[in-house]
RNA sequence: GGCGGAGUGGCCGAGUGGCCUAGGCAAGGGCCUGCAAAGCCCUGUACGCGGGUUCGAUUCCCGCCUCCGCCUCCA
């Protein structure tokens, strides 16, 4: 049972076969920190997360890179309209990103280059590419030579794509309009990196695909990003390292786009999507879940009625977890994943099936939890772990443990909490219902919520 | 205009040429409970519209409608 994969270049969910066997590498195109993340990026980390997340528990040893681009056109003219230097909003921003992928429990990457530390490989592409035809120095800029590369457009089925619209100002020179920017011409005022072409700055496609192959090799396996950047970013991407005689990525892997009420996230302005704003409602877990549960190349359309429903969905398997290993203990031994879950996850990151059999199981728990099957219940606890794990969602994994924060807190807190379901208990036996009832409903408006199980009356802090 | 994707029950979201047509949330009924909460059981009978192929289509083909993404910066 091997792992297929959708590969946009031939659009076909085919078989991954890495290029060594056991190892995978993986290339991310991450931010453009001109500004702070919405959960529109996060859908695309937790996507991938989970993908190099299930690479691994397949046992690959899995290389993942995630590029930082740190200059470009927006974040110059941010830094223009504000009076702030340019990098100083890169650096604030690119720690803003590393926060929500932190707070989502995505597993950092091996390494996250940054654009500007790599103008010397760049450099090198371009002067390859120059010296074989497929790019030309224009007026300070140096282009790639669409029409020297008869491939171009293959990925993205913009074989005939004409570009829409003049180049205007950033266009000087162009053989052809269809030819982009490798390296573009410095501005007064703007920052500038010499080369033997003039001085100016990177062009976002060859920053790309020069720190990938930096880091990955000429060849590698997967290369993954937004569907948005399928056309004109990635088509690039490839053109400029095929044609320079490289292979590249092996596998395309596309995150279809999270829309607001029919509104790209990128073009919405206001801020309520904001991962800082969306934290404030909801657990990071559970915006997590929320942008797991669909497949990641479908488009989803964000609403709030779904998020809450997805709170509800992941509050229910969290519930299971935290009373079963009360019961049971949180053994550490990894059950064997179910199968039907295996086949899902291999059947391209089938993440909706695979929380089918997640639910099954809850169900399979819960019922033992009911009867107070111990036996059922630590098996049902443990597979659900290891099937939670690897969606990076285990309630009682890092990083959404809580078991060791705030110990002592925690343990007074529970002391007090204990003096006062003793008094209810003690009510209840005198069959004081209003007396108890009180004590319940006062630990509710304080906080605590409190059920009554087979085990006797249990409490948690709400959330 | 070019390229691509999608329209599934109240909502989210899988999937398949028929056979037992995921899963979740919400709703209704029941069980459990002193009452709750949590949990469990049961119930819903859906596939945008019009044709066609077929013994049979939600699933294949054609047309139409609607929505969305890319073609400019974008995860």
């Amino acid at each position: 049972m091997t792992l297929r994969l959708h590969d946009t270049a031939t659009r076909t969910v085919r078989e991954f076969i890495s290029l060594v066997p056991g190892e995978a590498s993986l290339y991310l195109c991450g931010a453009t920190v001109q500004a702070p993340p919405h959960i529109g990026h996060l859908r695309s980390g937790v996507n991938f997360d989970i993908l190099v997340r299930w690479l691994r528990a397949s046992g690959y040893q899995v290389t993942l890179c995630r590029n930082v681009t740190d200059i470009d056109d927006k974040i110059l003219n941010t830094a223009a309209r504000d009076g702030e230097p340019w990098w100083a909003i890169a650096e604030r921003n690119a720690r803003a990103f590393n926060r929500g992928y932190d707070a989502l429990g995505c597993l950092p990457p091996d390494v996250e280059p940054r654009a500007t530390g790599h103008v010397p490989e760049m450099i090198v592409l371009m002067r390859e590419l120059i010296d074989s035809g497929h790019a030309y120095p224009a007026e300070g800029n140096v282009y790639f030579d669409v029409r020297s590369y008869p491939d171009y457009g293959a990925l993205s089925g913009q074989r005939l794509a004409q570009r829409r619209g003049a180049d205007d100002s950033s266009g000087a020179g162009k053989r052809d309009p269809r030819d982009f920017a490798l390296w573009k011409a410095a501005k007064p005022g703007e920052p500038s990196w010499e080369t033997p072409w003039g001085p100016g700055r990177p062009g976002w496609h060859l920053e790309c695909s020069a720190m990938a192959m930096k880091y990955l090799g000429h060849s590698f396996d997967l290369h993954g990003g937004g569907l948005d950047l399928l056309f004109p970013h990635h088509e690039n991407e490839i053109a400029q390292a095929r044609a320079a005689g490289y292979g590249f990525a092996r596998y395309w892997v596309h995150n279809g786009i999270l829309g607001v009420s029919g509104e790209k996230m990128s073009k919405s302005l206001g801020n309520s999507l904001l991962v800082t704003e969306m934290l404030r409602r909801v657990r990071p877990v559970e915006l997590r879940y929320y942008l797991s549960q669909a497949h990641y190349r479908s488009q989803m359309e964000y609403s709030a009625e779904a998020l809450a429903e997805a709170v509800a969905a992941y509050r229910r398997m969290e519930g299971f977890v935290l009373r079963a290993a009360e019961l049971s203990g949180a053994q550490e031994e990894t059950a064997e994943l179910p199968a039907e879950f295996t086949a899902a996850m291999n059947d391209d990151l089938g993440v909706p099936q695979a929380l089918a059999v997640v639910h099954q199981e809850l169900r399979t728990g819960n019922n033992a939890l009911a009867a107070g099957d111990e036996a059922g219940v630590a098996q049902s606890l443990s597979r659900l772990r290891s099937m939670l794990g690897v969606l990076g969602l285990d309630p009682l994994a890092a990083p959404w443990a809580e078991a060791d924060r705030d110990e002592d807190l925690r343990a007074v807190v529970g002391a007090l909490v204990q003096v006062a379901l003793n008094q209810r208990q003690a009510a209840r036996e005198r069959q004081d219902y209003e007396a108890a009832d009180t004590i319940r409903d006062d630990l509710g408006a304080a906080g605590v919520l409190v059920e009554d199980t087979l085990e006797g009356p249990r409490w948690e802090l709400k959330r």
